[in-house]
DNA sequence: TTGCGACTATGACAGTCGTCATAATAATGG
DNA sequence: CCATTATTATGACGACTGTCATAGTCGCAA
Protein backbone atom coordinates (compact mmCIF):
# COMPACT_ATOMS: atom_id res chain seq x y z
CA UNK A 1 0.00 0.00 0.00
CA UNK A 2 2.50 2.67 1.03
CA UNK A 3 4.81 1.21 -1.67
CA UNK A 4 1.98 1.51 -4.09
CA UNK A 5 1.22 5.00 -3.03
CA UNK A 6 4.78 5.50 -3.56
CA UNK A 7 4.47 4.87 -6.99
CA UNK A 8 2.01 6.99 -8.04
CA UNK A 9 4.05 10.13 -6.25
CA UNK A 10 6.50 9.44 -8.03
CA UNK A 11 4.85 8.72 -11.19
CA UNK A 12 3.61 12.19 -10.86
CA UNK A 13 6.81 14.08 -9.49
CA UNK A 14 8.95 12.03 -11.89
CA UNK A 15 9.57 11.70 -15.49
CA UNK A 16 9.48 7.83 -17.16
CA UNK A 17 12.85 8.40 -18.10
CA UNK A 18 13.72 9.26 -14.45
CA UNK A 19 11.46 5.94 -13.06
CA UNK A 20 13.27 4.02 -15.12
CA UNK A 21 16.65 5.09 -13.99
CA UNK A 22 15.35 4.72 -10.55
CA UNK A 23 13.98 1.43 -10.86
CA UNK A 24 16.95 -0.11 -12.69
CA UNK A 25 18.98 0.85 -9.60
CA UNK A 26 16.59 -0.68 -7.08
CA UNK A 27 15.97 -3.92 -9.16
CA UNK A 28 20.09 -4.18 -9.67
CA UNK A 29 20.82 -4.18 -6.12
CA UNK A 30 18.30 -6.37 -5.67
CA UNK A 31 18.69 -9.58 -8.26
CA UNK A 32 22.20 -8.17 -9.48
CA UNK A 33 22.52 -6.90 -13.19
CA UNK A 34 22.62 -9.64 -15.42
CA UNK A 35 18.93 -11.01 -13.38
CA UNK A 36 17.40 -7.81 -14.34
CA UNK A 37 16.14 -7.67 -17.53
CA UNK A 38 14.67 -4.68 -19.48
CA UNK A 39 11.56 -5.54 -19.15
CA UNK A 40 11.63 -6.26 -15.76
CA UNK A 41 13.00 -2.27 -14.96
CA UNK A 42 10.20 -0.75 -17.49
CA UNK A 43 7.68 -2.79 -15.48
CA UNK A 44 8.73 -2.11 -12.66
CA UNK A 45 8.86 1.98 -13.25
CA UNK A 46 5.20 1.51 -14.53
CA UNK A 47 6.90 3.01 -17.89
CA UNK A 48 5.98 2.13 -21.35
CA UNK A 49 8.43 -0.76 -22.91
CA UNK A 50 8.61 1.41 -25.92
CA UNK A 51 10.59 4.44 -24.36
CA UNK A 52 13.48 2.13 -23.34
CA UNK A 53 15.14 2.12 -26.78
CA UNK A 54 13.85 5.87 -27.26
CA UNK A 55 15.15 7.07 -23.98
CA UNK A 56 18.32 4.42 -23.61
CA UNK A 57 20.04 4.34 -27.22
CA UNK A 58 22.82 3.24 -26.28
CA UNK A 59 21.31 -0.31 -24.27
CA UNK A 60 21.01 -1.61 -21.70
CA UNK A 61 24.86 -0.25 -20.30
CA UNK A 62 23.53 3.07 -21.09
CA UNK A 63 20.67 2.36 -18.03
CA UNK A 64 23.04 0.57 -15.89
CA UNK A 65 25.41 2.92 -16.25
CA UNK A 66 22.89 5.87 -15.67
CA UNK A 67 21.50 3.73 -12.82
CA UNK A 68 24.79 3.27 -10.89
CA UNK A 69 25.86 6.98 -11.68
CA UNK A 70 22.27 7.62 -9.89
CA UNK A 71 22.98 5.58 -6.70
CA UNK A 72 26.41 7.18 -6.26
CA UNK A 73 25.11 10.70 -6.23
CA UNK A 74 22.23 9.35 -3.71
CA UNK A 75 25.06 8.05 -1.66
CA UNK A 76 26.60 11.71 -1.51
CA UNK A 77 23.15 13.12 -0.35
CA UNK A 78 23.14 10.41 2.14
CA UNK A 79 26.14 11.23 3.30
CA UNK A 80 25.96 15.22 4.15
CA UNK A 81 22.42 14.69 5.82
CA UNK A 82 23.61 12.72 7.89
CA UNK A 83 26.37 15.24 8.76
CA UNK A 84 23.80 18.07 9.15
CA UNK A 85 21.49 15.91 11.17
CA UNK A 86 24.23 15.21 13.56
CA UNK A 87 23.52 16.74 16.93
CA UNK A 88 25.44 19.76 18.00
CA UNK A 89 26.33 18.72 21.21
CA UNK A 90 28.33 15.81 20.21
CA UNK A 91 29.45 15.78 16.88
CA UNK A 92 32.06 13.18 16.89
CA UNK A 93 33.07 11.28 13.70
CA UNK A 94 31.79 8.10 15.09
CA UNK A 95 28.24 9.73 15.31
CA UNK A 96 28.25 9.94 11.81
CA UNK A 97 29.14 6.29 10.82
CA UNK A 98 27.37 4.89 12.97
CA UNK A 99 23.99 6.89 11.02
CA UNK A 100 24.91 5.76 8.29
CA UNK A 101 25.04 2.18 9.26
CA UNK A 102 22.43 2.55 11.18
CA UNK A 103 20.36 3.51 8.12
CA UNK A 104 21.99 0.35 6.32
CA UNK A 105 20.36 -2.30 8.85
CA UNK A 106 17.45 -0.68 8.97
CA UNK A 107 16.83 -1.08 5.58
CA UNK A 108 18.23 -4.74 5.34
CA UNK A 109 15.79 -5.59 7.86
CA UNK A 110 12.75 -3.82 6.64
CA UNK A 111 13.49 -5.19 3.17
CA UNK A 112 14.72 -8.78 4.69
CA UNK A 113 17.99 -8.40 3.22
CA UNK A 114 16.46 -8.09 -0.08
CA UNK A 115 18.19 -5.12 -0.95
CA UNK A 116 22.25 -4.67 -1.61
CA UNK A 117 24.23 -1.53 -3.10
CA UNK A 118 24.10 -1.54 -6.70
CA UNK A 119 27.41 -0.24 -7.03
CA UNK A 120 28.59 -3.73 -5.89
CA UNK A 121 26.13 -5.35 -7.74
CA UNK A 122 27.55 -3.72 -11.24
CA UNK A 123 30.91 -4.19 -10.14
CA UNK A 124 30.73 -7.97 -9.37
CA UNK A 125 28.84 -8.57 -12.97
CA UNK A 126 30.94 -7.36 -14.70
CA UNK A 127 30.35 -9.85 -17.30
CA UNK A 128 28.30 -7.65 -20.24
CA UNK A 129 29.86 -4.66 -18.71
CA UNK A 130 31.71 -2.63 -20.98
CA UNK A 131 34.70 0.03 -19.62
CA UNK A 132 32.15 2.20 -19.71
CA UNK A 133 29.84 0.65 -16.69
CA UNK A 134 33.21 -0.07 -15.01
CA UNK A 135 33.85 3.56 -15.26
CA UNK A 136 30.78 4.85 -13.77
CA UNK A 137 31.01 2.10 -11.15
CA UNK A 138 34.45 4.13 -9.90
CA UNK A 139 32.63 7.35 -10.20
CA UNK A 140 30.18 6.50 -8.32
CA UNK A 141 32.50 5.23 -5.29
CA UNK A 142 34.38 8.59 -5.73
CA UNK A 143 31.21 10.21 -5.70
CA UNK A 144 30.37 8.32 -2.29
CA UNK A 145 33.41 8.86 -1.06
CA UNK A 146 34.00 12.58 -1.73
CA UNK A 147 31.34 14.01 0.27
CA UNK A 148 32.59 11.45 3.09
CA UNK A 149 36.37 12.94 2.94
CA UNK A 150 35.05 16.51 3.24
CA UNK A 151 32.44 15.83 6.46
CA UNK A 152 35.52 13.62 8.03
CA UNK A 153 37.29 16.80 7.58
CA UNK A 154 34.50 18.90 9.20
CA UNK A 155 34.63 16.81 12.05
CA UNK A 156 38.02 17.50 13.33
CA UNK A 157 39.93 14.88 10.84
CA UNK A 158 43.21 16.00 9.43
CA UNK A 159 43.06 16.26 5.49
CA UNK A 160 45.24 13.68 4.60
CA UNK A 161 43.70 11.00 6.96
CA UNK A 162 40.49 12.10 6.27
CA UNK A 163 40.76 10.93 2.81
CA UNK A 164 42.37 7.45 3.68
CA UNK A 165 39.71 7.15 6.43
CA UNK A 166 36.64 7.98 4.24
CA UNK A 167 37.98 4.65 2.05
CA UNK A 168 37.98 2.33 5.09
CA UNK A 169 35.18 3.11 6.02
CA UNK A 170 33.42 2.95 2.35
CA UNK A 171 35.52 -0.68 2.32
CA UNK A 172 34.15 -1.40 5.53
CA UNK A 173 30.37 -0.80 4.77
CA UNK A 174 30.29 -2.47 1.77
CA UNK A 175 32.08 -5.35 2.78
CA UNK A 176 30.05 -5.41 6.07
CA UNK A 177 27.03 -5.46 3.83
CA UNK A 178 27.69 -8.28 1.91
CA UNK A 179 27.90 -10.24 4.84
CA UNK A 180 24.99 -9.30 6.27
CA UNK A 181 23.27 -10.03 3.36
CA UNK A 182 24.53 -13.37 2.85
CA UNK A 183 23.84 -14.42 7.07
CA UNK A 184 20.99 -12.21 7.12
CA UNK A 185 22.17 -10.88 9.95
CA UNK A 186 23.59 -6.97 10.99
CA UNK A 187 25.93 -8.15 13.20
CA UNK A 188 28.79 -7.77 10.76
CA UNK A 189 27.25 -4.02 10.24
CA UNK A 190 27.16 -3.24 13.51
CA UNK A 191 30.56 -4.54 14.26
CA UNK A 192 32.00 -2.79 12.23
CA UNK A 193 30.39 0.82 13.23
CA UNK A 194 31.32 -0.46 17.22
CA UNK A 195 35.39 -1.36 16.08
CA UNK A 196 35.57 1.50 13.78
CA UNK A 197 34.08 4.03 15.94
CA UNK A 198 36.92 4.68 18.55
CA UNK A 199 38.98 4.87 15.34
CA UNK A 200 37.56 7.29 13.97
CA UNK A 201 37.40 9.57 17.07
CA UNK A 202 40.66 9.01 17.53
CA UNK A 203 42.24 10.83 14.40
CA UNK A 204 40.80 13.96 15.38
CA UNK A 205 43.50 16.94 15.49
CA UNK A 206 43.34 17.96 19.02
CA UNK A 207 42.44 21.19 19.62
CA UNK B 1 51.81 -21.00 -21.50
CA UNK B 2 51.71 -21.14 -17.64
CA UNK B 3 48.29 -21.50 -17.34
CA UNK B 4 47.97 -24.20 -19.87
CA UNK B 5 50.55 -25.91 -18.32
CA UNK B 6 48.75 -25.75 -14.72
CA UNK B 7 45.78 -27.30 -16.56
CA UNK B 8 47.12 -30.26 -17.52
CA UNK B 9 48.77 -30.58 -13.81
CA UNK B 10 45.19 -30.43 -12.89
CA UNK B 11 43.93 -32.87 -15.50
CA UNK B 12 46.05 -35.37 -14.03
CA UNK B 13 45.83 -34.46 -9.85
CA UNK B 14 42.42 -33.63 -9.92
CA UNK B 15 39.23 -35.45 -10.87
CA UNK B 16 36.80 -34.11 -13.42
CA UNK B 17 34.16 -33.43 -10.61
CA UNK B 18 36.78 -31.48 -8.59
CA UNK B 19 38.11 -29.31 -11.81
CA UNK B 20 34.33 -28.36 -12.12
CA UNK B 21 33.67 -27.09 -9.02
CA UNK B 22 37.46 -25.12 -9.01
CA UNK B 23 36.67 -23.65 -12.50
CA UNK B 24 32.94 -22.82 -11.39
CA UNK B 25 34.51 -20.60 -8.72
CA UNK B 26 37.10 -18.99 -10.92
CA UNK B 27 34.37 -18.32 -13.91
CA UNK B 28 31.93 -16.98 -11.31
CA UNK B 29 34.52 -14.60 -9.35
CA UNK B 30 35.48 -13.44 -12.99
CA UNK B 31 32.23 -12.93 -14.80
CA UNK B 32 29.31 -13.60 -11.70
CA UNK B 33 26.80 -15.94 -11.10
CA UNK B 34 24.57 -15.50 -14.04
CA UNK B 35 26.88 -15.00 -16.83
CA UNK B 36 29.01 -18.13 -16.61
CA UNK B 37 27.06 -20.68 -17.67
CA UNK B 38 27.51 -24.50 -17.33
CA UNK B 39 28.87 -25.20 -20.47
CA UNK B 40 31.41 -22.72 -20.37
CA UNK B 41 32.34 -24.31 -16.53
CA UNK B 42 32.38 -27.74 -18.61
CA UNK B 43 34.67 -25.96 -21.19
CA UNK B 44 36.90 -24.53 -18.92
CA UNK B 45 37.52 -27.70 -16.90
CA UNK B 46 38.16 -29.34 -19.68
CA UNK B 47 35.65 -32.05 -18.67
CA UNK B 48 33.00 -33.43 -20.84
CA UNK B 49 29.39 -31.36 -20.45
CA UNK B 50 27.57 -34.84 -19.83
CA UNK B 51 29.39 -34.93 -16.80
CA UNK B 52 27.47 -31.72 -15.69
CA UNK B 53 24.01 -33.55 -14.93
CA UNK B 54 26.12 -36.83 -13.73
CA UNK B 55 27.84 -35.22 -10.90
CA UNK B 56 25.95 -32.20 -9.94
CA UNK B 57 22.10 -33.58 -10.62
CA UNK B 58 21.31 -30.98 -8.47
CA UNK B 59 21.85 -28.63 -11.32
CA UNK B 60 23.76 -25.45 -11.46
CA UNK B 61 22.26 -24.28 -7.35
CA UNK B 62 24.45 -27.32 -6.60
CA UNK B 63 27.25 -26.69 -8.51
CA UNK B 64 27.60 -22.77 -7.05
CA UNK B 65 26.68 -24.23 -3.97
CA UNK B 66 29.78 -26.38 -4.03
CA UNK B 67 32.36 -23.96 -5.85
CA UNK B 68 31.18 -20.97 -3.12
CA UNK B 69 32.13 -23.53 -0.22
CA UNK B 70 35.28 -24.71 -1.99
CA UNK B 71 36.01 -20.84 -2.34
CA UNK B 72 35.82 -20.64 1.81
CA UNK B 73 37.89 -23.07 2.23
CA UNK B 74 40.14 -21.93 0.24
CA UNK B 75 40.03 -18.11 2.28
CA UNK B 76 40.39 -20.58 5.65
CA UNK B 77 43.74 -22.13 4.29
CA UNK B 78 44.91 -19.11 3.17
CA UNK B 79 44.80 -17.85 6.73
CA UNK B 80 46.43 -19.95 8.64
CA UNK B 81 48.90 -20.43 6.02
CA UNK B 82 49.70 -17.25 5.95
CA UNK B 83 49.99 -17.15 9.60
CA UNK B 84 52.38 -19.95 9.82
CA UNK B 85 54.28 -18.01 7.48
CA UNK B 86 54.67 -15.05 10.01
CA UNK B 87 58.47 -14.51 11.19
CA UNK B 88 58.91 -15.52 14.59
CA UNK B 89 60.42 -12.04 15.69
CA UNK B 90 57.55 -9.93 14.30
CA UNK B 91 54.35 -11.92 15.01
CA UNK B 92 51.99 -8.87 15.36
CA UNK B 93 47.98 -8.88 14.15
CA UNK B 94 48.90 -6.19 11.30
CA UNK B 95 51.82 -8.15 9.66
CA UNK B 96 49.23 -11.47 9.20
CA UNK B 97 46.32 -8.70 7.47
CA UNK B 98 48.64 -6.93 5.61
CA UNK B 99 50.05 -10.84 4.34
CA UNK B 100 46.72 -11.58 3.51
CA UNK B 101 45.72 -8.07 1.88
CA UNK B 102 48.93 -8.03 -0.07
CA UNK B 103 48.45 -11.52 -1.90
CA UNK B 104 45.23 -9.99 -3.20
CA UNK B 105 46.65 -7.28 -4.04
CA UNK B 106 49.26 -9.01 -6.19
CA UNK B 107 46.26 -11.11 -7.64
CA UNK B 108 44.55 -7.72 -8.87
CA UNK B 109 47.89 -6.77 -10.88
CA UNK B 110 48.78 -10.29 -11.94
CA UNK B 111 44.79 -10.30 -13.40
CA UNK B 112 44.71 -7.20 -14.37
CA UNK B 113 41.70 -7.10 -11.94
CA UNK B 114 39.57 -9.53 -13.62
CA UNK B 115 39.23 -11.86 -10.22
CA UNK B 116 36.92 -11.00 -7.30
CA UNK B 117 35.74 -12.92 -4.32
CA UNK B 118 33.14 -15.66 -5.26
CA UNK B 119 31.65 -15.56 -2.24
CA UNK B 120 30.63 -11.97 -3.02
CA UNK B 121 29.54 -12.78 -6.49
CA UNK B 122 27.00 -15.59 -5.52
CA UNK B 123 26.05 -13.07 -2.78
CA UNK B 124 25.46 -10.45 -4.82
CA UNK B 125 23.48 -12.14 -7.62
CA UNK B 126 20.71 -13.70 -5.75
CA UNK B 127 18.31 -14.04 -8.77
CA UNK B 128 17.87 -17.86 -8.94
CA UNK B 129 20.27 -18.49 -5.74
CA UNK B 130 18.23 -21.01 -3.91
CA UNK B 131 18.03 -20.47 -0.05
CA UNK B 132 20.66 -22.76 -0.30
CA UNK B 133 22.81 -21.04 -2.43
CA UNK B 134 22.65 -18.05 -0.23
CA UNK B 135 22.90 -20.29 3.21
CA UNK B 136 26.42 -22.21 1.52
CA UNK B 137 27.70 -18.09 0.96
CA UNK B 138 27.53 -17.09 4.62
CA UNK B 139 28.73 -20.70 5.54
CA UNK B 140 31.99 -19.49 3.31
CA UNK B 141 32.21 -16.51 5.25
CA UNK B 142 32.51 -18.16 8.75
CA UNK B 143 34.76 -21.15 7.31
CA UNK B 144 36.60 -17.93 6.53
CA UNK B 145 36.05 -15.55 9.35
CA UNK B 146 36.39 -18.85 12.08
CA UNK B 147 40.71 -19.40 11.50
CA UNK B 148 40.88 -15.57 11.01
CA UNK B 149 39.34 -15.55 14.55
CA UNK B 150 41.79 -17.87 15.99
CA UNK B 151 45.03 -16.40 14.43
CA UNK B 152 44.24 -13.28 16.07
CA UNK B 153 43.81 -14.75 19.18
CA UNK B 154 46.75 -16.55 19.10
CA UNK B 155 48.65 -13.75 18.11
CA UNK B 156 47.88 -11.89 21.84
CA UNK B 157 43.67 -10.51 20.65
CA UNK B 158 41.88 -11.56 23.50
CA UNK B 159 38.79 -13.77 22.75
CA UNK B 160 36.04 -11.49 22.38
CA UNK B 161 37.61 -9.05 20.51
CA UNK B 162 39.21 -11.26 18.24
CA UNK B 163 36.07 -12.53 16.75
CA UNK B 164 34.68 -8.61 16.52
CA UNK B 165 37.83 -7.53 14.87
CA UNK B 166 37.90 -10.97 12.38
CA UNK B 167 34.26 -9.66 11.00
CA UNK B 168 35.89 -5.91 10.43
CA UNK B 169 39.28 -7.28 8.50
CA UNK B 170 37.15 -9.43 6.54
CA UNK B 171 34.51 -6.61 6.18
CA UNK B 172 37.17 -4.43 5.12
CA UNK B 173 38.71 -6.80 2.80
CA UNK B 174 35.77 -7.92 0.79
CA UNK B 175 34.91 -3.86 0.40
CA UNK B 176 38.53 -2.68 -0.98
CA UNK B 177 38.58 -5.57 -3.07
CA UNK B 178 35.69 -4.24 -4.42
CA UNK B 179 36.56 -0.60 -4.84
CA UNK B 180 39.79 -1.71 -6.35
CA UNK B 181 38.18 -3.58 -8.79
CA UNK B 182 36.25 -0.73 -9.80
CA UNK B 183 39.15 1.64 -9.92
CA UNK B 184 41.61 -0.84 -11.04
CA UNK B 185 43.42 0.55 -8.54
CA UNK B 186 44.11 -1.73 -5.30
CA UNK B 187 44.45 2.01 -3.75
CA UNK B 188 41.63 1.06 -1.57
CA UNK B 189 43.60 -2.58 -0.51
CA UNK B 190 46.76 -1.13 0.85
CA UNK B 191 44.87 1.90 2.29
CA UNK B 192 43.13 -0.85 4.37
CA UNK B 193 45.70 -2.88 5.51
CA UNK B 194 47.52 0.75 6.79
CA UNK B 195 44.52 2.01 8.63
CA UNK B 196 44.00 -1.18 10.24
CA UNK B 197 46.96 -2.57 11.06
CA UNK B 198 47.78 0.01 14.45
CA UNK B 199 44.05 -0.77 15.41
CA UNK B 200 44.92 -4.57 15.13
CA UNK B 201 48.42 -4.21 17.02
CA UNK B 202 46.68 -1.97 19.51
CA UNK B 203 44.32 -4.51 20.41
CA UNK B 204 46.67 -7.66 21.49
CA UNK B 205 46.73 -8.01 25.44
CA UNK B 206 49.76 -6.03 27.41
CA UNK B 207 51.83 -9.66 28.60
C1' DT C 1 32.63 -63.37 -23.07
C1' DT C 2 28.82 -61.37 -20.80
C1' DG C 3 26.64 -58.03 -18.05
C1' DC C 4 26.31 -54.15 -15.30
C1' DG C 5 27.37 -49.85 -13.58
C1' DA C 6 29.83 -45.49 -14.14
C1' DC C 7 30.64 -42.08 -17.22
C1' DT C 8 30.18 -39.50 -21.65
C1' DA C 9 28.02 -37.65 -26.06
C1' DT C 10 24.62 -35.22 -28.39
C1' DG C 11 20.55 -33.13 -29.73
C1' DA C 12 16.28 -31.06 -28.48
C1' DC C 13 13.18 -28.43 -25.60
C1' DA C 14 11.00 -24.38 -23.64
C1' DG C 15 12.18 -20.13 -21.99
C1' DT C 16 14.36 -15.52 -21.65
C1' DC C 17 17.36 -12.20 -23.06
C1' DG C 18 18.72 -7.59 -25.63
C1' DT C 19 17.88 -5.52 -29.74
C1' DC C 20 15.71 -4.02 -33.77
C1' DA C 21 11.98 -2.77 -37.35
C1' DT C 22 7.90 -0.88 -38.08
C1' DA C 23 3.97 1.62 -37.18
C1' DA C 24 0.66 4.07 -34.48
C1' DT C 25 -0.31 7.77 -31.33
C1' DA C 26 0.41 12.17 -28.71
C1' DA C 27 2.26 16.61 -28.32
C1' DT C 28 3.84 20.82 -30.06
C1' DG C 29 4.89 24.82 -32.87
C1' DG C 30 3.70 27.05 -37.30
C1' DC D 1 -5.80 23.58 -39.47
C1' DC D 2 -1.30 21.08 -40.72
C1' DA D 3 3.44 19.28 -40.17
C1' DT D 4 7.01 17.79 -37.58
C1' DT D 5 8.75 15.82 -33.73
C1' DA D 6 8.54 13.12 -29.43
C1' DT D 7 6.85 9.27 -27.46
C1' DT D 8 4.70 4.72 -27.29
C1' DA D 9 3.14 -0.01 -29.07
C1' DT D 10 4.06 -4.37 -30.74
C1' DG D 11 5.96 -8.21 -32.85
C1' DA D 12 9.88 -10.58 -34.42
C1' DC D 13 14.70 -12.06 -34.63
C1' DG D 14 18.82 -14.60 -33.26
C1' DA D 15 21.40 -15.91 -29.54
C1' DC D 16 21.81 -17.55 -25.63
C1' DT D 17 20.34 -20.22 -21.06
C1' DG D 18 19.43 -24.62 -17.84
C1' DT D 19 17.53 -28.89 -18.19
C1' DC D 20 16.21 -33.15 -19.95
C1' DA D 21 15.99 -37.58 -22.91
C1' DT D 22 18.31 -40.80 -25.20
C1' DA D 23 21.94 -43.32 -26.69
C1' DG D 24 26.54 -44.31 -26.61
C1' DT D 25 31.22 -45.91 -24.68
C1' DC D 26 34.28 -47.54 -21.30
C1' DG D 27 36.08 -50.41 -17.51
C1' DC D 28 35.66 -53.92 -14.33
C1' DA D 29 33.61 -58.06 -11.99
C1' DA D 30 31.62 -62.76 -12.75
Amino acid sequence: MTQQAAARQAARTYSPRERMVFSAAQLIRRDGVGATGMRDVAAHAEAPRGSLQHYFPGGKDQLVGEAVAWAGRYAARRVSRNLAALPPDDRRPSRLFAALIAQWTDECLATDFALGCPVAAVTVDCADASDATRTAAAQAFTCWREPLTSALAELGVPQPRAAALATLLVSALEGALLIARAERDVHALTTVADELGPLLDAAVAPQ
